[in-house]
Formats: C-alpha cells, sequence, structure tokens
DNA sequence: TCATGTGAAGACATTCACAGCA
DNA sequence: TGCTGTGAATGTCTTCACATGA
C-alpha cells in the first residue's frame, strides 16, 4: 500500500467520526457530494481519500456506510487494540482522558502518571495514576506505543526522552516545546497558545 | 503585503515562541541555520518565512534576535491587545485558561462562560465566568473578535452561531464536531481524540 | 442521467543553488 | 569565507473533467 499524508489520514479520521455520529437504519448509504457539504472538503477530494484506503462505492448507490466505517477502521486502527499512556493529569491530561474515554474500542489510556502525591495511586475515569517515576517500567510491561505528554514546558522533554527510551513510537505532545528526540518516533505537537494566536491572526486580519 | 499562508503563519508563532525562551544578554544574533537545528525546517524555509514578514538580517551577523521578536510581535499581534472569549470551563477551559496566563501581552481572555451554577459569577485565573445567557452582550459590549469552544459536542454548533451573531471573526474550536457558520469567520479546529488517533495510527505504522 | 474512479492539470509549498555582499 | 535573499526547480496536494457503468 503506499504511503499515505499525514493530511490525509486527518481527513480519513473526520470521515470515520462523522459516520459514526450518523448511524442510523434509515440511511444506508452515502454519496461523495453529501460528506463533501458535511466536512467542508471537495467531493473529488473525498473520493481520492476513499480510494487510497482501498474501499469502493458505487457509482448508483455512492458508498455502503456500514462497510465504509468498517475499512475506514481497519485502516486507521489496525487489527489490535493500541494502549495509550498519559503524562501530566492537569487539566490538559483531564481533558483528553475524559475525550477519549469508551469513544474508540481500539484506543485506551490505560496508564497516567503524575508527580502530585495527590493523585498518584488513584483512578481517573477508569485510569490508574502511577508515579512519573515508573513510568519506563509500566510502559515497558504493558508494551505501550502511543503517549500523550500534558505536563509543564520544562518537564516536557525530559518525558519524551524518557517515552522514547521505553519504546513509545509516537507522542502527542501538548507542552509548548519542541522535543528533541531520536527520528523514527512521530511526534505531534499541539500547543494551546499557538493555536489562539493564530485565531487571533486571522480573526483580526479577515476583518481588515 | 502579499497573503500569507496558514503554515507559514504557523511558523512565524514557532519562531516568536522559541525567540522570547531564549532572549539573555549573551546572544545577539542569531542564523537561519540556527533556527533550523532548534526547529527542525530547513534553513531556506526559514529565511523564506522571516522574508514574509519583510524583516531582514544582515548577512554577517544573522538576523537581530530583538528587532526579528519585535518585528515578529507586529506581524503575528498587530498594534492593538485582543480580548478573547472563552466558552465552557471544564478542563479544556480551564487548560487554555491557564496556558495562555499572563504569556502572551496582546492576547487576553476577558471573559468566559459556562452554565454551571457553581462556576458562574466566579474569577478563573483572574478571568471573570459569566452565565452563557449573557454571551452575546458581553461580547458585543467588550468588542470582542476571538472565540474559544470548549463545550461537549452537543452544543458546540449552538455557541459558535451565537459567537457569530455576536460579532466574532476568529473561533478555536476544541469539540469534535464540525461547525456550520458564515463563510468570513475563521475556525480552527483542535479535536483531541482526533489528535491521539492520528499519533496512534503512525504509532502503529512507522514500527512496522 | 448521475456518481464513481482517475489521468492530467493546476495550485501551492518547499528546497536548491547561487549572486551579492561584508 | 559564510551568510542572506531569492529565482528557479522540484515536490506535494487538490481540483478539474471525463470515461465508464448501471
Amino acid at each position: 500500500m503506499k504511503t499515505i499524508s499525514e493530511k490525509t489520514i486527518e481527513r480519513l479520521i473526520i470521515y470515520r467520526g462523522l459516520l459514526l455520529n450518523l448511524v442510523s437504519d434509515k440511511v444506508k448509504n452515502i454519496f461523495s457530494h453529501q460528506l463533501a457539504t458535511m466536512t467542508g472538503f471537495t467531493s473529488a477530494q473525498i473520493r481520492r481519500d476513499i480510494m487510497s484506503i482501498g474501499y469502493s462505492g458505487s457509482p448508483v448507490r455512492g458508498y455502503d456506510i456500514q462497510n465504509l466505517i468498517k475499512s475506514l477502521g481497519e485502516f486507521i486502527d489496525g487489527e489490535e487494540k493500541q494502549p495509550v499512556a498519559l503524562v501530566g493529569l492537569g487539566h490538559v491530561g483531564r481533558a483528553v482522558l475524559d475525550y477519549l474515554k469508551g469513544r474508540r474500542p481500539k484506543l485506551e489510556i490505560t496508564a497516567s502518571f503524575d508527580d502530585d502525591p495527590a493523585k498518584v495511586d488513584r483512578v481517573f475515569q477508569g485510569c490508574m495514576c502511577y508515579h512519573v517515576n515508573d513510568l519506563e517500567k509500566i510502559i515497558e510491561k504493558e508494551n505501550i506505543k502511543v503517549g500523550i505528554i500534558a505536563v509543564p514546558a520544562d518537564e516536557a522533554q525530559s518525558v519524551a526522552e524518557r517515552m522514547a527510551n521505553a519504546g513509545i513510537k509516537g507522542i502527542l505532545n501538548y507542552a509548548p516545546v519542541k522535543l528533541n528526540i531520536p527520528s523514527g518516533i512521530y511526534v505531534e505537537n499541539r500547543d494551546m497558545t499557538l493555536a489562539v494566536e493564530k485565531v487571533a491572526y486571522f480573526a483580526r486580519t479577515a476583518s481588515e
């Protein structure tokens, strides 16, 4: 299978989420132009994206919703369930925990870490919080490959290095710093300050 | 001035954040290749980005850090301070509030909204929380153009419409839904579930 | 007729590579 | 020498437009 770009993956994830929300017994099929209206992408874009995962629709009926969800799921999630580790149980960490809880059967935050004694050894949203000292031990034991960094900026680099050493292959980083880690590990940055600055820029220049 | 792409804006914001963190009396200047090492972009990319805001460096000394920060600031922030409205004081809302607090002088969350009586009329991080019923009134009175949506998925569309009616020009949306609002309003989506799914995908496929 | 699948074109973004300069 | 600024080349992504088929 050809390599699929980050942008395409994001859109595929959006299609899946959208389709999951409109599952009903009434509508069995959907056309690319309907997905286009719902998402804001063009219909050609959507057909190409769906083509890229090897799924085919019918020119008469469009795409079978259930089958498309299934194909998207196999492509996005793979076969096996993926456990996720979350470091930092402040507001960001708790937010991620809340959002993901029960929404994606193949993805579960199975371990969280903090250094606050008030949080360690407690359970949040069904997820055990360990002391951050045990990070490598737990990640290796549970064979976790996905990590989320939700700690303050000055602790993020050290957490990232420890995750890398423990065998993590993908990191979602909410701290406002660039992580320096070995290549081969995927990093997605979601700096919240940057997001506000960006929106403020376009809010300002759009109204000029 | 030519239109500048979203991607370029994001990088400019990254440069500014990075330079703010390394301000010291020791180093007055910086070369594009140094910024390249620090950010992971290429030096050509960085020179082009800086060129695009009309700032010039010296082939001998590189870029003057203080002046570059100033130029980036004028470009990103504009002249006047921009007030921001935040709707939803759950974990995501509180996280944004914490991150932004005091970090960017030109950006301040001046009003927040919730419908929880335990939160309304209280002050969080120096920011007054109003009842969400007063959204239009406050946004118009304070002439706010930037809004952040941090409410559950099923309330996001209605909040977005009310923001649009109240004159908001840019929306940062953390709810996992596509917002349908008039064109001319900039929307940035930061779906947290999507972010985890994306990282999980690349963690999985990178290790194959 | 109307939608999919897709080659080709077009738009956009990044990198190359070098002139010019101190 | 070693940098910036930038035209040109390259690479990537998106859209156009139509052959195909029910």
